[in-house]
DNA sequence: GTCTATAGTCCGATAGAC
DNA sequence: GTCTATCGGACTATAGAC
């Protein structure tokens, strides 16, 4: 038996994310957090810097994803199409988390705060992926224009899918928004 | 004679990012800035409504300035046309501050906090020339992918003018980088 | 685990412009 | 009189220091 309860790190991520939508993110102390996972307010602030950073676990580990399978992606293929490798690699983190998913993007949507957190997140991520595009030998400004195509059509896939009332596959998705963007930057129409 | 010195906005701008400048965002508190702007804290969230909104006064007219491009451009110009001939009307803005833009950039770039805030405005402004090409009777998502992609083209251009030692043009980067943006994404390599 | 600085809010006061 | 810009003080919660 141990002397704490186990989790604490998921305790506080729940209970943030069930008060957020309870009562808001903004009406939300962290007080109020921290009691409700049966801990206090300094252990919140030791997992997470802040209030916002709380609904942004996994980021990590999709930050590994993505770069490992760029690492891993045949020689020959090109920079957007190994962008497009690793965001369908981590399609399946999704698949298995859509409620929470969904639950969460409510509550992002609901707080320009928290919308600042995501985009930051997101280019982050972009930043991996440009760094991983380089050690591939890509060369700038290709590897960052590539990595924040892909963020693009992640992010417009991702947004027809998280409140879709079927469970379209975001793989596909993925590869529409691609198709539609390049369209658009077709010189030919 | 008025009673108070004029230009208040104008002067807790300054100050701010002149102690941003000197000492770092975080090491400055509103009230050192609305101290050397010669009024109080108090009058200082009556004009912005945090700490990191000071620096990015002019948003506005630029947003009314896509908006106002986009509305008036020739109706058979294509999506994306119609984006960068936004993005190059506001080119003179960016010209006639340069000095200005690289201590602004130099700020916001040593901390994330502001990077966050610059990544929602420009997220705001993608959201307006959204708005502005669905207006046009663009379809979505057309018109979203349309304006991310004219963001990276400027982000990935502006990036590239603001710390050049040389003074190439503006407009010119924003072409380039588009021209290797259609490049990445084409399907025929 | 306690202590503290500071961001940010609220309500109200005041002084001049119109 | 009304409107607007500044200031004052009290207050809470975040976040970091010790």
């Amino acid at each position: 038996m141990s002397r704490w309860e186990p989790n604490a790190r998921g305790r506080l991520e729940q209970a943030a994310l069930d008060l957020y939508r309870e009562r808001g993110f903004d009406q939300t102390t962290v007080t109020e957090i921290a009691e409700r996972a049966g801990l206090t307010e300094r252990t919140f602030f030791r997992y997470f810097t802040d209030k916002r950073e709380v609904l942004f676990w996994g980021q990590e580990r999709l930050r590994e994803l993505y770069v490992r399978t760029i690492e891993t992606a045949p020689e020959s293929t090109a920079p957007i199409d190994t962008v497009v490798l690793a965001l369908e690699a981590a399609v399946p983190v999704f698949h298995e988390r859509r409620e929470l998913a969904r639950q969460r993007q409510a509550v992002i949507d609901a707080n320009p705060g928290l919308q600042e957190r995501e985009l930051l997140k997101r280019a982050a991520l972009a930043a991996a992926v440009t760094e991983a595009l380089r050690k591939r030998g890509v060369a700038d400004p290709v590897a960052s224009l590539a990595a924040d195509v892909g963020v693009i059509a992640f992010k417009t896939a991702f947004a027809r899918w998280v409140n879709s009332p079927d469970e379209p596959d975001l793989s596909q998705l993925i590869r529409e928004a691609l198709d539609q963007l390049k369209a658009i930057t077709r010189d030919d129409r």
